[in-house]
DNA sequence: GTACAGATAAACT
DNA sequence: GTTTATCTGTACA
């Protein structure tokens, strides 16, 4: 398997936010390999979108999404998680997919460890546990604030390709206060490894509409 | 099983 | 000084 090449991310958003899931995001160290099967994610479409951080425009912190399509945007939120994001579009069209849970598939021990280690008391991590949001993945595959900016197209974190396991649906995206009537979530609907939040949610099922290059037209659903 | 409060730091106004 | 794309422990059913 091969990394997903910086073609693949320079697309729209939608459409990249859908084809990520079943993909295998891997950390390659010389401890060991960690992998996990993408299950749900959230995309982030421009200064239009207003959840999106390029809606307060260009700014330090926002510079990695104006960036090239394919990179890393890390960064931390309530002063305790992070959070990953994949860079999408062309640069100067700031948007990215911001990754929300994986299925662990490789290095189990690593990410136990490295989520053990965040936490204040000692209890067991169940595997579904591992990698179920946002703030949790970072954790298990150790990324932090100097991790942002990482080329995903290289080796040391990358994506695979990979295929949707069962019924892929959308959702409003969560955690936001604004542009909650974009149904721009997406996940695997069987998935025990989806996050806490995704479970009991208003969806709509594939096909949805998708209008190519104009996020202005994206189809509200109230 | 669900519900809630609190933690904590970087970026921005 | 305010905001924030979350998680965890504790409480209660």
């Amino acid at each position: 398997m091969s990394a997903l090449p910086r073609s693949f991310f320079g697309r729209d958003t939608l459409v990249v936010a859908r084809e990520l899931i079943g993909c295998t995001l891997v950390l390659d160290e010389p401890a060991g390999v960690t992998r996990g099967r993408i299950v749900e994610v959230e995309a982030y479409q421009g200064e239009d979108d207003p959840a999106c951080h390029a809606a307060a425009g260009l700014t330090r912190r926002t510079e990695p999404l104006y960036g090239m399509p394919g990179i890393a945007y890390i960064y931390l939120i309530y002063g305790v998680h992070h959070c990953l994001n994949a860079v999408t579009r062309a640069p100067g069209e700031p948007s990215a997919v911001l990754i929300r849970a994986v299925e662990p598939v490789a290095g189990f021990d690593r990410m136990r460890a490295r989520r053990a280690a965040r936490r204040r008391s000692p209890s067991a991590i169940g595997d579904r546990d591992l990698a179920n949001g946002p703030g949790k993945l970072c954790d298990a595959f150790g990324l932090t604030l100097t991790d942002n900016g990482l080329d995903l197209t290289k080796e040391r974190l990358s994506i695979e390709l990979g295929a949707a396991q069962g019924e892929v649906v959308w959702s409003r995206r969560v955690g936001i206060n604004v542009g909650t009537d974009r149904f721009w979530r997406c996940f695997e609907r069987e998935s025990p490894y989806v996050s806490r939040s995704a479970l009991n949610r208003e969806v709509e099922a594939e096909p949805r509409p998708i209008t190519i290059g104009s996020i202005e037209t994206e189809r509200a659903v109230s």
